[in-house]
DNA sequence: CGTGAGTTTGAAGGGAATCAAGACTAGTGG
DNA sequence: CCACTAGTCTTGATTCCCTTCAAACTCACG
């Protein structure tokens, strides 16, 4: 489900809102930036993966979303960034000043309902988050992550992992022993094939849909 | 943390948006709409209290959010309710025809920042949603409620619950039982006094708020 | 090849779920 | 007004899924 933003966004050269932006390279597991930190820029993806985390006190991590090209990340509502922002792999993000992009949505119309409309997918992929964390199992957070990835990075079958297990864990509030022991059992069952550690084939992507729920 | 929109709505006075639309009532546990309808309002909380939800075929819920008085909810991304709603308590609520509301953020940029704002801070709730359904405890995630709940309705000890237990069970990713022993043992801690069911005292709002994490 | 981070696998433990009564509470009607 | 009743909530016993702790393995990378 692509956005009307993201099909008109040749990713390396057309700019994010239709604005032309400085656009910088980070190198994996960089910080793009931290939570508690001004938020003076939007961003958006141009090639690569990003995670947005929050962290506890004591050190326990939640991952509330992965962003691949085209998405964009780093809105606020406030002054400050409630999340992290930080590169998987080795990505390109495009920064969009905040006043700016505001401005420019307060010119044109068709800017600000594709910014609304981007904020309210992000809402709603948030409450599907909701839904897995409080109501399924493991087996169904796992298989529910790989269609997803599956679906937003445009493989059918041949998935390229971006994160680590423990990303994948953080994100889908388990333990990095729990994922590797469930992808071991979806391997075991043959719904899908891990040749190696950030490349999983899905030989039953039906089969995986229906653990997702 | 009430968001201008709110300061500026005299609740049974004033309209949404600084627009006027019919105001409905509806009795306890009336659905306001349901998941798969079309998505023609978008809807303000006047008085009561309103919870959104989605359930798994297999009859697994999950409630997303609690709305209170000044609150917003109803806003899609598509033209289809993605969630069911339904009034927790005698509730009056407001419908703003969704072309009227996009026409007039269109002529009004402050009304139209002001819905983006709303909706940002309900992104925000989820994705704090989505760190405690993650990566909380049983007791954290109650303590977080009661604590969430007091600000919203601006109750500083006395709290009046309009949500039974399985409405908190089902929103914070728990058993009916597990709420129940979590609250009762929040009692023999001193932390809270329960004089009824659906009346909880904060004694220690500080620890409760320790707690939350 | 050696090294070490990341991952997988194994064994044991724990927190919340499930199963099962029992105690309230709020309506209802006599 | 108060017994009756259905629904809600609480409490108890047991189970189980996931976590925790621990160790072996794999594979990039120098």
């Amino acid at each position: 489900m692509l956005s009307p933003l993201k099909l008109q966004d040749a990713p390396s050269t057309t700019a994010p809102f239709g604005f032309t932006g400085p656009c910088l390279r980070h190198s994996r597991d960089e910080e793009i930036f931290g939570e508690g930190e001004a938020a003076e820029y939007v961003y958006q993806v141009i090639s690569g993966a990003v995670r947005t985390s929050r962290i506890l006190r004591d050190g326990r991590r939640q991952i509330d979303e992965f962003h691949f090209a085209g998405d964009y990340f780093g809105i606020e509502a406030g002054d400050l960034h409630r999340v992290t922002a930080e590169a998987m792999t080795d990505t390109s993000v495009r920064m969009v000043r905040r006043g700016t992009l505001s401005e420019l949505a307060g010119q044109r119309g068709d800017v600000a309902r594709a910014i609304f409309r981007l904020t309210v997918e992000g809402l709603q992929r948030s409450q599907d988050h909701v839904l897995m964390l409080g109501r399924k199992s493991a087996c169904e957070r796992v298989a529910g992550l790989l269609v997803d990835l599956a679906e937003r990075t445009g493989a059918s079958r041949e998935l390229d992992v971006p994160m680590s297990r423990q990303d994948m864990a953080d994100y889908l509030g388990l333990t990095i022993e729990t994922v590797s022991r469930t992808l071991t059992q979806l391997q075991a069952d043959g719904i899908i094939a891990i040749p190696t550690t950030r490349h999983i084939v899905l030989r039953d992507p039906a089969a995986l849909r229906r653990l997702h729920g």
